[in-house]
Parts: C-alpha cells; sequence; structure tokens
DNA sequence: GTTATCTATTCCGATATTCGGAACAATAGG
DNA sequence: CCTATTGTTCCGAATATCGGAATAGATAAC
C-alpha cells in the first residue's frame, strides 16, 4: 500500500475486511479472512475485534466465526432517510408487488450506477435473488437501470456510453451504439423491459419517476422470472408500471 | 484515549464519526463534527476523506456538507441477510400494514436490546416516527420489546430486571417488580399492549414469533397513534396480531 | 490417552503512520 | 476591500500500528 497523505491506512484496510465479510453470504475464520484480504493475521485480528467493539462485526458465539454486525443497520437506516422518494414510493409498490405477485424495487442513480434503495416482494414461491437493497448494477443492464439511464441528463447517458459497458450476462447491450437507439427507444415508450440482461432467467419492466421540473429521481422496477413474462403479460405490466411511477412522481411533486 | 492494545484507535474514531453523521438526520459540516465528536480538526478530515472514499461517506457537491454514505445499504444488506425471518415475515406484514393502516414492525433481540429489522407501513397518514430499521429500543419499552421479552430465556429476563430499566416516556415501567408483573400478564395473553410507553403519542401491540422447538426468533408489532387504538380495537387487533405472529411461527418451522 | 494439527490470541521491539499545530486556500459577509 | 469563517495542505515529532514469533486453546488423529 503506497503511504497516500491524506488518508487513512488502517481505515481502508478495515473497510476491506467489512467488504470480505459482506461476501459469500456465510461466516468467515479469521484464517479465511487473512488469505482474502491479504494482510498479515495480526492486522485482520486487531481490526475485527475494533470492529466487533463497535458492532459493525459479530461473531458466532460457538464457532468463533465472523459475520457482518448489526450496528450496519442502524448507520444504513440513517443513511437511506436522504432519500426521501422512498417514503412516497413505499405504499404504491408495495400494492404492485401485491397485485403483480413478483418482486418490486426502488431504484436511484448514484455515481453512474443503479442503487436499490427498497423492495418488495409479491407472494410468486420463486423469490428473485440479486437485488436486494443495497445492490447495485451497472445502468446498461435490466429494466430499472435502463429506464434510469434512458431519462437521465443527456451529460450521464454520453458518460455511460462513453465507457466500456460492462457485461453481465450474454444478454447485455455492450455495444454504445446499440445502447443508444435502445435509450431512445425507451424514451418513445417511457419504460424499459430487460430480459436477462441482468441476471439469468430474469425479466425486469422499469420505469422512471420525476420530481418537480421532470427532474429525474429514480425509476421503479417490477421482475420475475421468465417464464412468467410472456409477450402479453409485459405489455400489461408496462402500462402499470407507468402509471405507478407516474403517481409516485405526482406525490413527489407536491 | 488511552493507548489500549490490540485495538485500532483509527477505526474507532473513524465510527464515532460514523455515528456523529448519523444524528440529527441533517447535513454536517466538518467543523460540526469536530465539535461533536472532539477530535483534533486534521484528524476529522482525514478520516471523512477516507471514509469518503469507501463510500461510507458521502458529501453534498455544492455545500461540501458531510452525510452517511450509500456504501452502508451495501454492507447492511448483508447483515441483514443473517436474520432469516424476515424472509418468512415480510409477505404477512406487508398484509397486515395494509390492512390496519397502521406500521408493522420486525423485531428481534440483540444483546439484550430489541432491534427493528423490517418494517411495512400502511397509508395512514400520520407516519409513526422513530422506529426505523436498524433502531433499538430497550425491552422494557413498547409493545413488541415487551412481547420479546416477556418470552425470552429465563435468564435474559432476570439479566434485564438485574439491572436499571431505562424511562423513555413517562408511562415506561421502571420498576422491576412491576415489570415482573407485567411479564406474566403478557405471558398468559400471548401479547403485549404498549401505550405511549417507548413513544409518546404511539400506542403498539406486539406479539412474539417462535422457531423450532418454540425457540423465540423475534417479535411483530402493529403501532400508530394513540387516538386510533381504543381499547374495542386494540382487542381487535390483538387477536389479528397475534394470528399473524402464529402463522410466521409456523413458516419458519417449515 | 497421547500426539499432531489445526485454530485464535497475546507479546513486544522496530518503524512506518498517524498526529496536529500552523500556514495556506477558498468562499462568504459586511 | 477587508474580515471572518470554512476547508485543505504541509511536515517534523510522537506514537500507535505492524507483524514475526511464541503461547494458548480446540479439535482431530492415532
Amino acid at each position: 500500500m503506497p503511504p497516500t497523505r491524506d488518508i487513512n491506512l488502517s481505515v481502508i484496510k478495515a473497510a476491506q475486511i467489512l467488504r470480505c465479510l459482506s461476501g459469500g453470504s456465510r461466516e468467515w475464520l479469521l484464517q479465511e479472512v487473512v488469505k482474502t484480504v491479504g494482510l498479515p493475521k495480526t492486522v485482520c485480528h486487531r481490526l475485527l475485534a475494533t470492529l466487533e467493539a463497535e458492532r459493525f462485526v459479530d461473531r458466532d458465539p460457538d464457532s468463533g466465526k465472523y459475520r457482518l454486525g448489526t450496528g450496519l443497520l442502524t448507520l444504513a437506516g440513517s443513511a437511506q432517510s436522504w432519500f426521501s422518494i422512498r417514503a412516497s414510493a413505499s405504499q404504491l409498490l408495495a400494492a404492485l408487488a401485491q397485485e403483480t405477485r413478483d418482486a418490486a424495487i426502488l431504484l436511484v442513480a448514484d455515481r453512474n450506477e443503479a442503487l436499490c434503495i427498497d423492495r418488495f416482494d409479491g407472494d410468486y414461491p420463486v423469490r428473485v435473488e440479486g437485488m436486494e437493497v443495497g445492490r447495485r448494477l451497472p445502468l446498461n443492464s435490466g429494466g430499472g437501470p435502463l429506464a434510469l439511464l434512458s431519462f437521465s441528463p443527456r451529460e450521464i447517458i454520453e458518460a455511460v456510453l462513453a465507457r466500456p459497458l460492462p457485461a453481465r450476462t450474454q444478454q447485455t447491450i455492450t455495444d454504445p451504439v446499440k445502447l443508444r437507439a435502445r435509450i431512445q427507444e425507451v424514451q418513445r415508450a417511457g419504460y424499459a423491459v430487460g430480459e436477462e440482461d441482468a441476471f439469468e432467467h430474469l425479466v425486469a419492466v422499469g420505469a422512471p419517476i420525476f420530481g418537480s421540473e421532470r427532474r429525474l429521481m429514480g425509476a421503479i422496477s417490477l421482475g420475475g422470472i421468465k417464464p412468467r413474462y410472456d409477450g402479453p403479460r409485459i405489455s400489461a405490466l408496462a402500462k402499470k408500471i407507468v402509471s405507478v411511477a407516474n403517481a409516485i412522481s405526482d406525490k413527489l411533486g407536491q
């Protein structure tokens, strides 16, 4: 690690460890953390002990294995409160999820990515994995992110088009020319359909949410497994999703 | 700060700063952070810069003020996944909130406190503040926490009774003798009603959730403003809440 | 029951890193 | 234009972090 001034290396190491623990949905042995982050055992141990004292890390009382701690929930709760759309959207999103039985999520743009800030699941027995609260997607993959991208200010669209487009699946649009065409399509339609372009076997339909002066505030998206999304249902859902998105926009405008 | 071995002071300071930012639901000037946490300006500045690089902190592009960052959402999402009750409860809780129009929350016991790990709001226009995801309550205040406490293992109950009972409002039970009696009442009834004992003007009804072998896994609670909770409605709601809690318990048992 | 092999934890001197006062920008207000 | 207030950069001194090695504890092997 280069001894850069004006930065605290210990905090960076601690963040590395937290990110390590956030991967794999499992509990971690000290030794596994050591191997993954590549720091000396003593350092990991000390940092983990500190993070545990601060409740950012929990450990299993029996096995002594490490996992992320509940203190993070508390902080994240405060962080979430910055997104005022959540309050306006939650009711309508929950109803949408219930009615369609699929997963309804709320996205905002964050550093040229789509960040999921809320989610409601319908009762369809196959649960959609991958887009939980806090997860991110590149703006070129998925119905929600595409809706977000297509109604973003021109400079953001150009910025995204200028950089390499990450491929999440075979279906992801990675050609900037094609993406530009797709964006125009979405702008015309008012919604975006993503078929297995963000997650295999999943389809999602997204629509944008606007605040006052038609400023883009976020997007909603409804997603489920491919077999449930044939042509006619997509059209029907698209109408519904756009109307819910508009309702949220109206609520925001007030 | 004492130079304690086996702990990383920089990380502790960073945590202090994060907690500072989480307070007040507002953005913070560097100087305000300095005053609040009591560390030198240079140190705060460096730590904030590091936390920003790690996305634990965001700053307003115009004002330069600091707030908690979106990286915390991502970590918290992983942390939340440890609570498997969430998946079993979400459907039923959402339906409960919709039907009653009030706020339905899911609690678990964490270090002798009640930790809110999920929440669904009904559409009643007065929003219940105070118990968002990540917030904590002492086990002696509020319908949910009381339900949690009353069905906890004996040793936890005794541990809580042995320590001083924090008063959140005038109505909070702070006398261990009275609390013991109350616990027995709740055990008999199968649910707990908290009237303005956790938050002024709010009433909540809580019921426990059990896993296999009747091990306590958490509690649900439904809450709203006092005028909406007269005697008859409380009785009716209690029945409903207990039945929802039982349904969640059943789902967990499978 | 004993040994071997894993773990996690503690110790402590060397040294790289953090500290933090002071000087410097940048911005706003009078 | 000057003053006040904020955020940022600088850099030598001080000290907290580092990390190899030793210890303790737990589990598996024989």
